[in-house]
DNA sequence: CTGAAAGCGCTTACAG
DNA sequence: CTGAAAGCGCTTACAG
């Protein structure tokens, strides 16, 4: 491996010259900087990154956590995260907790030898029970995609899942609905409260078990057989909606002539559904990147700033229309 | 931040010593590993593993490429590779290529920069143009999941995809179908040729420009009307082979009754679709442990090994039936 | 079993 | 603008 010290050699100058050209943080004669640069080139020299974070203390890494990556939602949270720190030169390191807390805990001291510059928590695993061991880490922790009560301490950069619900709510509304059942994940409880306040408060709301296919169907199937009044059908996640959609089907009922669905965080590409769903789109991008600019200049110490709440949007699709078509 | 100097100091040894008890090289006299012990503890001492790094030239990191994190199969390599990393006592550097050779290169440098201990690459994803630049990185390369050719002078370790194509014919054979239309991806063509050859080599197959539910169900709808005489449908992908269901459904044709469907890596929660569907299973866990054992014992320019072949194996679902139910 | 020395490859003030 | 020195926090032979 080629050192900076032969790089220097070759250039006839000094390693720390060589360090300046490199680096860019002292200025040095185009004539040797030139020197330098063809030294660098014919001995295809490379920095050493893990010599460079000793020396600064920096790694230009960050670490994230997420609870899988298997969910949609979490896969672009990821791919989003990623491309922020790429254009930052920083690189990603990803731990998914599975919402264990055991596991974040080993993840969380692996990433505090290493030394990461910052640790970014996406999604409320269950986890604010090892949050104490997050307030004294050596890096700044930034919370994002939290629907949960935010814990004091920690910079936030979240989602406003009530205003959300009160998008989904509103658009009901609008279209004349009057009865509307709400399926959703026990995490949901936010959206859930903002859909009741836009809509009805007393709007009756069922829990799937598990934001998966099946449980989803099973759920929505009693769902509507409970409430055969109800018009309207809001899902608090994509994966509950596209069951409903089926469970709708499956009952006979044509959405949206019978049944209007609409749906929070369906994936773009509509890829569980047939036609595409009204929903209310998450700001997943802006989140992530204000979450990593967050991260990167918060200094280890400093007082966190006020929650960031971004807002959703809904965006219409083909599964609502009026009541009765 | 506390150092080995200090814990050394506190216990009243050489930092030297405090290293062998941390990194158990060498024996230390148990009473002397105790009071070492006691300081790390009560100073709260955690090693650097940038300066562990540097010394020892391991980072205990390694690089995973993947084409992107959405696709289900992709999401599982990930947590599996993931899993095997961290029983390993290893972290996981994750890099999305987006199928961007450009993206990958960039990526590559910053890994050589960072010195991980090894890279996996998930997926031949059109990458083969920049292989040449992986021929000599400094780290091993070990390539899984790969359907294309595999290139010469790398370490692999992937799917019999042929074969498992083979399965999926052999079980509609069994089950007495003798006509049955292929609906692919453009990338998956060892997987037809791997079912044409145990079903029927004149199989029609349809492609579907990309592996996603609208195209899919275009393409299967398209694939059916041609060959109305098909009994069975093999479907390369799990979002294919929910489209294909789908397509039948719309077409009056009930699964399995009028048609059977089987797929090839469907997801095991079965989230796209509603019943199970007989699948071709691939042994994820199996691949990406192999993958990390060999990336972690292969020396930097050791002559790789034979390619490994993992055989896929046929789960049965209720997506297939004789012909006529 | 324990200590003194050198070194991993860089950066950072500090003189010239 | 360039060079000499010290240091980042560890590990690795090598003596004792």
């Amino acid at each position: 491996m080629v050192t900076m010290r032969e790089v220097a050699e070759r250039a006839g100058v000094t390693k720390q010259t060589v360090s300046n050209v490199v680096t860019g943080r002292v200025a040095v004669r185009p004539a040797t900087e030139a020197r330098v640069r063809a030294a660098i080139a014919e001995l295809g020299y490379v920095p050493n990154l893990v010599a460079r974070s000793l020396a600064t203390g920096s790694t230009r890494t960050v670490g994230l956590f997420v609870p899988t990556v298997s969910a949609p939602f979490y896969a672009d949270v990821v791919e989003e995260v990623e491309d922020a720190l790429e254009e930052r030169g920083h690189h990603l390191l990803l731990c998914t907790t599975r919402r264990d807390g055991e596991r974040a805990r080993r993840h969380l001291a692996g990433l505090t030898s290493r030394s990461v510059d910052a640790l970014l928590i996406a999604g409320d695993q269950g986890l604010t029970g090892h949050l104490p061991l997050l307030a004294d880490a050596r890096f700044p922790v930034v919370l994002c995609a939290w629907e949960a009560p935010v814990p004091p301490g920690f910079p936030v950069v979240t989602i406003d899942y009530a205003y959300g619900g009160g998008l989904a709510g509103r658009h009901l509304r609008e279209l004349g609905h009057e009865r509307a059942v709400i399926l959703a994940s026990p995490a949901h409880s936010v959206r859930v409260e903002g859909f009741r306040r836009a809509f009805r408060e007393d709007s009756p709301v069922h829990l799937a078990p598990a934001p998966a296919f099946r449980a989803g169907l099973d759920t929505a199937l009693a769902a509507l057989r409970a409430h055969p009044g109800a018009t309207a059908l809001f899902a608090t996640h994509d994966v509950l909606a596209a069951a409903a959609t089926e469970a709708a089907r499956a009952l006979g009922r044509s959405v949206p002539h019978d049944l209007s669905v609409v749906a929070h965080d369906d994936t773009p590409e509509g890829l569980l559904s047939r036609s595409t769903l009204t929903s209310v789109v998450l700001p997943k991008r802006e989140m992530s990147r204000q979450a990593v600019d967050l991260a990167l200049a918060t200094p280890p110490g400093a007082v966190p700033p006020a929650p960031r709440l971004l807002l959703p949007r809904l965006v219409p699709g083909a599964s609502t229309a009026p009541p009765g078509g």
